[in-house]
RNA sequence: GCCCCGUUAGUCUAGCGGUCAGGACACGGCCCUCUCAAGGCUGGGACAGGAGUUCAAUUCUCCUACGGGGCACCA
């Protein structure tokens, strides 16, 4: 029997995602459950999006929850490069072969041509497919007219009768029409490969012996499994893990949920905690007496798993789950290494001097440093009566400022996430860019707009300097509290919420204030216990 | 619009023809308690709907509804 190889594939396009985590953990502990290998390899053929840093944040958060991988571009391994960017020729190479037997050729089509008729086919309530203009073009024209410079993609030939089966281990036998199977772009005009080509030659040139990846690529397997007939190869088990989803069960997203592993690192979620939460979503385990078990560690679930076990309704990734897993793991530590765990969390952060730099001029006494310091290493804030803040200028002292509603507060932190979220270089510098462009859209006074972010990011009216503040925080988790408040304001109701709870404190204690002094016959006068205490 | 996947309480799930439909988060109550947590006990709450197969359907089949995903020179 072969070794069992399995690999995730991120592509480093923005935040490591949560959902890289969950597949990744189902791919390891599947290969660990088997003794055979897992592969990490960077998908880099969108060279529009991928971003150097971006790929270094995946080995950092993936590393951060826990898990390890045998090969990767980091580690290397045999079947290397493992970075598609470095495997242009492999591709090339490949692309000839299904040239040369005719399972694939050159499409000159135009982006307004392939633009006019999907409008087209839409208008006709067909499915939108590359039309075959192309396909059955001379290969002696095709030559021709690719060796004198014009520009083409190189498209597969799908079969347009039968069906294709794919198999799928946790579904049966999916079984799709060819004649809805789109003649898919195999190498783009840039000579790198689209995903589907990338993705077939290196499982293939790696020995993957199970694709576990996201049923989102369900429907593009059909394509895949052409290709590995074209090729004549042997495909691997496909196995299409359901999607995490949002509460509302639209796939998970940033807009939606905090989507960044980052942002649950510095929030404070313990790495197996989260891997524990993430086997939950779709996976089960009991105890001896038949009960679910909800806490167990990698190593239990890597030995246990059954992949046929995955339940496949889609899970929403409910964080008040998550939070009380986190606080299982929490207790279940020692005191002492609760406090060195703690400690190393804040301590050794990589922000740590950075965030101590901002903080220094405001803490008189070591004991307010976590008061100041304490919004640099939350996830979410609890706004409660700094609330207010959050309506620019509502909150101004100035009887002329200009005060926006909660719609165009909220418009206007929208307008400053899209312009946050793009910035290449997460710096002060350009953070201010971004707000004071952003202001610059509302009628506010900057100041005023500066306070409504400032409460948004901080939590509090009082803070260390914004921009500065905002950098160190991050962007992971400024941007989720950002859209948190968004949501706030989207929804009036919430800020009713929050004005009732702080109303009835404030009634509670006026209350107990007031019926105190009604009575003061009935406890020892004020009088007599000053001179006591005075006296002693 | 077309294609594919899914459907047990608000949420995560067990169930693989006969179960009082089990567990967990969240929620309510009680206990513990200097507070808050934590913990213990306890309560309410689910098989989307309709046909069929069967002695018997949550479980098998079909239809409907609902949810999701895909339909790019993005992955």
């Amino acid at each position: 029997m072969t070794p069992v190889r399995v690999r995730i594939a991120p592509s480093p396009t923005g935040d490591p995602h949560v959902g890289t985590a969950y597949i990744g953990l189902f791919n390891a502990a599947f290969a660990r459950h088997h003794g055979g290998q897992f592969i990490l390899r960077i998908e880099d053929t969108d060279q529009k999006r991928s971003t150097r840093a971006s790929e270094e944040a995946i080995y950092r958060s993936l590393h951060w929850v826990g898990l390890r991988w045998d090969e990767g571009p980091d580690v290397g391994g045999p079947c290397g490069p493992y970075r598609q960017s470095e495997r242009s020729a492999i591709y090339q190479a490949h692309c000839q072969q299904l040239l040369s037997n005719g399972t694939a050729y050159r499409c000159f089509c135009t982006a307004g041509r392939l633009d006019a008729v999907r409008a087209e086919q839409r208008s006709r309530k067909e499915t939108a497919r590359y039309d075959g203009f192309c396909r059955d073009l001379d290969r002696a024209d095709s030559d021709s007219r690719a060796s004198q410079g014009e520009s083409f993609v190189l498209r597969l030939r799908m079969r347009q009768d039968g069906d294709t089966v794919v198999p799928d281990a946790l579904r049966g036998q999916v079984v799709y029409d060819n004649r809805q199977i789109d003649d898919q772009v195999l190498l783009k005009s840039d000579g790198l490969p689209t995903y589907h080509l990338a993705n077939v030659v290196d499982d293939h040139l790696m020995g993957v012996t199970h694709v576990i990846r996201a049923e989102e690529w369900l429907n593009s397997t059909p394509k895949h499994l052409a290709l590995y007939e074209a090729f004549g190869w042997q495909p691997p088990v496909f196995v299409h893990m359901p999607l995490l989803r949002n509460a509302d069960k639209s796939k998970i997203s940033k807009r939606k949920n905090p989507t960044s592993l980052q942002y649950y690192e510095r929030s404070g979620i313990l790495p197996e905690a989260m891997l524990n939460f993430l086997a939950l979503m779709g996976y089960s385990r009991k105890d001896e007496a038949g009960a679910d078990l909800e806490k167990f560690s990698y190593d239990e679930f890597a030995a246990d798993l059954d992949m046929t076990r995955i339940s496949l309704g889609g899970p929403v990734f409910d964080l008040e789950k998550l939070r009380w897993i986190n606080g299982l793991y929490i207790r279940a530590l020692t005191p002492a290494q609760l406090a060195e765990r703690a400690a190393q969390w804040y301590g050794q952060d990589e922000r740590a001097a950075e965030i101590a730099a901002l903080v220094q001029e405001r803490v008189p006494e070591l004991g307010e440093y976590m008061h100041h310091a304490g919004p640099f290493y939350r996830g979410s804030l609890d706004y409660g009566c700094n609330a207010r803040f959050l309506l620019v200028g509502c909150a101004a002292k100035k009887k002329t400022a200009v005060r926006l509603s909660p719609a165009a507060s909220r418009g206007f932190f929208e307008t400053l996430i899209a312009g946050l979220e793009p910035l290449i270089e997460w710096t002060a510098p350009a953070i201010e860019e971004a707000i004071r462009g952003a202001i610059a859209t509302t009628p506010a006074a900057v100041g005023d707009g500066m306070m409504a972010v400032r409460v948004a990011v901080c939590g509090r009216p009082a803070s260390p300097p914004l921009f500065e503040s905002m950098a160190a925080i991050g962007r992971a988790t400024v941007l989720v509290r950002l859209r948190e408040v968004c949501n706030l304001l989207g929804d009036p109701r919430l800020l009713q919420v929050a004005i009732a709870a702080v109303r009835q404190e404030l009634e509670a204690t006026e209350a107990a204030l007031t019926a105190a002094l009604a009575v003061p016959t009935a406890t020892p006068t004020p009088q007599t216990a000053v001179t006591a205490t005075g006296g002693a």
